[in-house]
Formats: structure tokens, sequence, C-alpha cells
DNA sequence: CTGTCATATGAGTCTCCATTCATTTGAATC
DNA sequence: GATTCAAATGAATGGAGACTCATATGACAG
């Protein structure tokens, strides 16, 4: 059975693969991933994201909204503001492997 | 010192967090997730790659050229045929928890 | 209920990149 | 060397998606 969308089997399907990789890519933005490696201190609100990342409002909502789709981050209204946060311990993990990588790659590089 | 560029530190610096996610970029599309895939059970020629993902062999060979530049596969030749193969235990990894933030997700799906 | 601040969203533009097609390189066999 | 099979490569094309700009929604203060 390769046909299995999200069994409990541990052998993904060709559309698993295909959910993996549309996964893989919302990592594989730099505004995304420094989102992410902001919110990896905790949660924070829009505009301080923008700020930090100096970039505009617009620009990190519409990023937020696709990390958010993935269930990759959660947010709560506070008052005017909206806080985002991690909503999974797989993001440090995956971000970390990826780092680990990009270390390893770069002693290999004579 | 936020600036180091593969420093022995922990710290991604702005500039990793960009080459993090070129990294990720790459496991981001469908037909490169599909070769990891399928190279996870092994060496496998490009003709042999091509034949399994069903796509033709400049296609597949563009994309083993991404993989490549990004140390993920490794190649050599035997006779006529070039084999590839996977260059890192990290691929394993980064794959294995994308998939378990998969099945989550979808756990969590109403 | 009006203004203001924070956020979300839609349309449009511009860039990037995956595939195709045509061609080249390379190795083996004759 | 010529032919053939395997792979790599370059140019061109089509589509996806990141940002901008303008606007809408939402919450609070007065």
């Amino acid at each position: 059975m390769t046909e299995s969308k999200y069994t409990d089997s541990r052998t993904p399907s060709q559309e698993d693969l295909c959910d993996l990789a549309d996964l893989f890519k919302v990592f594989g933005d730099t505004t995304r991933m420094r989102i992410l490696y902001a919110l990896l201190q905790g949660p924070l609100c829009v505009c301080a994201i923008a700020e930090a990342l100096d970039m505009t409002q617009s620009a990190i909502s519409h990023q937020l909204r696709a990390l958010k789709l993935n269930k990759l981050v959660g947010s709560r209204r506070e008052g005017k503001t909206v806080m985002y946060f991690l909503l999974d311990d797989h993001v440090k993990t995956i971000i970390g492997q990826g780092y680990e990588h990009l270390m390893e790659r770069e002693e290999k590089r004579k």
C-alpha cells in the first residue's frame, strides 16, 4: 500500500512526498526562516516581527499566514495586537538538523 | 556576535538563516523530494531514477545537480552509468521530522 | 460612533526556477 | 574512428510565489 494518506504507516505515499515538499517549501524562504528563528526566543506580535526583520507589516502578515496554514505557528489576540508563537517542537529539530548539515558542509569545503 | 559565518557557535547569523532557507528550498520541491526518498533505499543511476519517477532524464539530471551542489547526494561513475547516493544522515532525520509534523498536523485536523 | 492603531487581505508586478528541447560530453564496444 | 547508450548542460518557456500598494476588518479610546 503506497496509496495511504496519513495512515498509521511509516511509509509515505507519492502524495505524502508532495505534501512533504510543500512543507519544506515553507522553510525554504529567508523571510519565513527569520520569522521562525525569531519566534524560537518566544512569542511576538506582528509589528515586533516586522520591526525586528526591518520589513513591512504586510509582507510579514502574508508570510505568517503561510506559516499558520502549515500549523507551524499559532496566534492569539491580545487587545489590538496579535501574538504569534511556534506550535510545534519539530520546528526546532528541523532547523537544528538543517543547521548541522550546513556546518558539516562547510567543514568539507576544502 | 551575530555575524559569524559558520563559526563554532550554535547561533546562526542573518546570513546563516539565508543559507538555511536555501537548504530547505532544496527539500521544497516534489521531484527532489521523490529523488531523495528513492535514494533512501540505496544508490541508483540516473536512468533508474528517471524511470522510477516517470520523468525525463534531463529533468532528473538537473535536479540531481541541485542536490549535489548542496552536498545532499554524491555520485560515482560505473562504466557508462553514474550512481547517485545520499551523502548525509541528516537527510533521513530531516525528512523524518517533516513527516512526523505532517502526521500530527493531520490528527489535529478535526 | 469616530478616529486611531494593529492586523489581514486582494490585486498586480516582477523575479525565480522546474521542465522541455536540443545539443554536447563521456565511456564502452565494434 | 564510428556507433551507441548514459549523462550533463545551455537556452527558452511557463508558472508559482514574494513583495508592494491600497484597502478592509477589528479592537480600543475618547
